[in-house]
RNA sequence: GGCCCGGUAGCUCAGCUGGAUAGAGCACCAGCCUUCUAAGCUGGGGGUCAUUGGUUCGAAUCCAAUCCGGGUCACCA
C-alpha cells in the first residue's frame, strides 16, 4: 500500500501522507474522531532533515497529549506500517518525515517519459472561455495581450484538467466606434486600402479612428469659441453627427453603409489574424455582436410576463436587484431599444444553448466587475439555467507610468509594435551572447520569435491576474531572472546533454529498465524530484483558482532547481552508471514537465539557444 | 458616500484554506567558465508584511476599525 502505481491517476505523495496520518491517528487514538482537515502537511524547510512535515499542534488539544509524544507515535506508526518513509524526527511540534529514496526512484521510473503526467482524463464538463473580444475600430494593444494570453492559458489549463473547452471570441463589430472610423475614412481616406498603403488592416482602420477624434476635438473647440457649452458642442460637432447618422443607416440596413462596414471590418480581421497567428492564439467559435445585439429582448419580455421585471411609466423596463445587494438596472429603454446588458443576457443564453455549457468563463478587465455581477444576478433572477455557470475571470488593467492607456489619445502600446520589439530584443541578446552559430537563417528567425514571444507572454502571465500592472515602455522586458528565457535556457541545456548522450527527448520505457537504486539520493537531486512530483498539484491549483501564474512560479522554481543540480552534478560524466541513469531520468522528466507547463501558456521551449 | 480590489525589500512580485528564523527576480557588493550551454551557479547587505486592536498555543495569512491607491455605482459599450 501507499506506493505510487504506474497509472494515469496519480495520488500525490502529500495525499498519501495525509491518508496515512489519518489512519495512524485512528489506529493509535481510536477514541477520537478526527477531521482530516486538521492535518496539515508542508514541505520540510531546508534547515531541517526530512522531506515533508506533519504539523502536530492541531492534535494536541484533540488528543490531550504533548506534541512530542503524539509525534513519536505517529512517526513510529508511519515508519512501520507504510513503506513510504525511511526516518522521522520531531522538532518543537513538527514531525519531519523522510521519504525513502526508493519512492523517488520508482516515481522517476514510472513517470519520466509520461507525457500525460498531471493531465486529467477528459471528462464530460463543457466550458467556454471567452477572451480577446476586441472592437473592430483599432488594432490590438498591450492590454488586449494580457487578456488574450490569460484566456488562452486558462483554456489550456482547463483542458489539461479534463474539461471540454471551447475557446470563444465575441467580436464587437458594430456600434458608434466603428462608424467613427468609417466617417473619417470616407472624409479623408481617398480610397485608402491596406494593399495600397502597404499597411495592416487593423492599423489602417485604427488610424482613421484616431483621425476622427482629432477632427472631433477641433470641431468642439471651434464651437466653443463661438460660445457653445462644452457638453452641447460634443453633441453638435458635425463629424459626430455624421457618425451617428451612419449608425442609424447601418441599423436600417442601408446597403452602401453595410458594404463599407463589411469591407473595413474585413481589413481589421485580416490584421487580427496575422497577430493571432504569430502569437499562436486560436479560437473555436467566433461570435459577432452584429448578430447578437438584438438578442435578449425576448428574455426581457418573458421576465416581464413572469413579473420578475417591471415597467416604468415611460415604458422602460427595469430589474430590481436591491435584494441581491445591487441596484436597479435598466434593461430596455422607453423606446424599446436595448442597452448593453440586454444583449449580454441574450448572448449568455445563446452560448449556453449552442454548447450545453456547464460553465461559461468571461475574461474581462476588472472595470467590468459590477457589470458581470449584475449580468449573473439578472439571469439567476430570470431562472435561466445558464446563470450558475457564469464566471468572470477578472484581471487588472495594464497601465503606463503616466496612467491609463487611451486609444483615443494615442497613448497605447501597440501589440504588434511590442511583439516586434521583443523579438528584436531576443535577437540582440542572442547576438551579444555570441550564440548564433550553427543555425540556418530560418532557424534563427524561429528562435528569436520563440524567445521574444516567450518573454512577452511570461511577463504578462507571471503576475496574479487580479493585480493591475504598470508597464514602463522605457524599460524593456528583461531576459534574465524570473523570465521565460530562464526556463527556455534550462530546457536547451538539458536537450544539449541528451544530444550528447544520443538520447531522444523522450526515451522509451526500455531505456532505464535495468535501473536499480543502491546509492543515496543527494540533496540537489532530491530537491528537483520533489518539485517534479508536485506538478499535478500545481496544475490542478491553476485551474481551481483560475490563475495560470502559478505555472510560471512553479516552472521557474523547477528550472532554478535544475540549474543548481546541473552545477553540482555531472550527468554525462556521472560517478557511475547508476547515477548517470538516475540523472538522465531526472533531466528527461524535468524537460518534459517544463515543456508541458509552458505549452499550456503558449510558450515554446527551444532545444538549442 | 455605497459596493469591489489592492498595499510584503530601493523596484517588480511570490507566500494569503493560520504553522518553524517572511521568499524570489531586478538593482548593488564579493566569488565561480582547460570539465554536459556563464541567458548560469554560490555567498552578502537590504523588511515595523500600510496602521491599530481582536481571535489563537501560533497571524503577512482570519475578523473589525482606520489610512493610502485604484475600479465601479450611465436610457455608454
Amino acid at each position: 500500500m501507499y506506493f505510487c502505481a504506474k497509472d494515469t491517476y496519480i495520488m500525490t505523495i502529500v495525499t498519501q501522507i495525509k491518508l496515512a496520518t489519518e489512519e495512524a491517528i485512528k489506529h493509535i487514538f481510536p477514541e477520537t474522531d478526527l477531521e482530516s482537515a486538521v492535518i496539515t502537511i508542508n514541505q520540510t524547510k531546508p534547515e531541517f532533515t526530512g522531506d515533508y512535515t506533519i504539523v502536530l499542534f492541531p492534535f494536541v488539544k484533540l488528543l490531550k497529549q504533548k506534541p512530542d509524544i503524539i509525534g513519536k507515535q505517529i512517526g513510529g506508526y508511519l515508519l512501520d506500517k507504510t513503506n513510504l518513509f525511511s526516518e522521522f524526527s520531531i522538532v518543537s511540534g513538527f514531525l519531519n518525515m523522510g521519504v525513502r529514496d526508493e519512492y523517488w526512484a520508482t516515481f522517476l521510473l514510472n513517470h519520466y517519459n509520461n507525457t500525460q503526467y498531471g493531465v486529467m482524463p477528459k471528462g464530460d464538463k463543457r466550458v467556454m472561455v471567452e477572451y480577446s473580444s476586441p472592437n473592430t475600430n483599432k488594432p490590438l494593444h498591450f492590454g488586449h495581450l494580457r487578456n488574450i494570453f490569460l484566456g488562452f492559458a486558462m483554456a489550456e489549463v482547463l483542458k489539461a484538467n479534463g474539461k471540454q473547452v471551447i475557446k470563444g471570441n465575441l467580436i464587437n463589430d458594430r456600434g458608434i466606434h466603428i462608424c467613427k472610423s468609417m466617417v473619417a475614412w470616407m472624409r479623408y481616406g481617398n480610397g485608402a486600402t491596406p494593399e495600397k498603403n502597404g499597411q495592416k488592416g487593423d492599423h489602417l482602420v485604427g488610424d482613421y479612428y484616431v483621425k476622427f477624434n482629432d477632427i472631433y476635438k477641433g470641431e468642439i473647440a471651434e464651437l466653443k469659441e463661438k460660445g457653445m457649452e462644452e457638453a452641447q458642442a460634443e453633441k453638435e460637432a458635425p463629424i459626430m453627427k455624421e457618425a451617428q447618422a451612419l449608425l442609424r443607416q447601418w441599423e436600417a440596413g442601408d446597403k452602401e453603409v453595410r458594404s463599407l462596414w463589411e469591407m473595413m471590418n474585413s481589413w481589421v480581421y485580416a490584421g487580427f489574424d496575422i497577430t493571432y497567428k504569430r502569437l499562436g492564439i486560436d479560437f473555436d467559435k467566433m461570435y459577432y455582436e452584429s448578430n447578437t445585439y438584438l438578442l435578449g429582448k425576448n428574455i426581457v419580455e418573458e421576465g416581464l410576463q413572469k413579473g420578475v421585471l417591471y415597467k416604468k411609466e415611460d415604458g422602460s423596463v427595469w430589474v430590481d436587484l436591491t435584494e441581491e445587494g445591487l441596484d436597479h438596472k435598466l434593461l430596455l429603454r422607453g423606446d424599446g431599444t436595448s442597452v448593453y446588458i440586454t444583449q449580454d443576457l441574450g448572448t449568455a443564453k445563446l452560448k449556453y444553448n449552442d454548447y450545453k455549457l456547464d460553465q461559461s468563463i468571461y475574461v474581462i478587465a476588472d472595470e467590468q466587475n459590477y457589470h458581470m455581477q449584475v449580468l449573473k444576478q439578472i439571469l439567476k433572477k430570470l431562472g435561466e439555467p445558464c446563470a450558475d455557470g457564469i464566471y468572470h475571470l477578472s484581471y487588472g488593467m495594464v497601465e503606463l507610468p503616466t496612467g491609463k492607456m487611451k486609444s483615443r489619445e494615442g497613448t497605447v502600446v501597440d501589440a504588434d509594435d511590442m511583439i516586434d520589439e521583443m523579438v528584436s530584443l531576443a535577437q540582440q541578446q542572442t547576438e551579444q551572447a555570441g550564440k548564433t552559430e550553427g543555425y540556418t537563417p530560418q532557424e534563427l528567425t524561429q528562435l528569436y520569435e520563440t524567445i521574444g514571444l516567450g518573454a512577452l507572454k511570461f511577463y504578462l502571465l507571471r503576475v496574479d491576474p487580479k493585480k493591475k500592472m504598470i508597464f514602463n515602455p522605457q524599460e524593456s522586458i528583461d531576459l534574465h531572472g524570473f523570465t521565460a528565457t530562464f526556463i527556455q535556457y534550462a530546457h536547451a541545456r538539458i536537450c544539449s546533454i541528451l544530444r550528447k548522450e544520443n538520447l531522444p527527448l523522450l526515451p522509451d520505457n526500455k531505456h532505464f529498465q535495468s535501473f536499480k537504486l543502491s546509492l543515496p539520493i543527494s540533496k540537489a537531486e532530491k530537491n528537483l524530484v520533489l518539485a517534479l512530483e508536485q506538478y499535478p498539484f500545481i496544475l490542478e491549483g491553476a485551474a481551481d483558482e483560475y490563475n495560470p501564474s502559478s505555472l510560471c512560479n512553479y516552472s521557474f522554481l523547477v528550472a532554478q532547481l535544475f540549474n543548481t543540480f546541473y552545477d553540482e552534478h555531472s550527468i554525462g560524466k556521472a560517478e557511475n552508471e547508476e547515477k548517470k541513469q538516475l540523472r538522465l531520468m531526472m533531466i528527461v522528466m524535468t524537460a518534459m514537465v517544463l515543456r508541458n507547463a509552458m505549452h499550456l501558456l503558449g510558450i515554446r521551449l527551444p532545444e538549442k539557444m
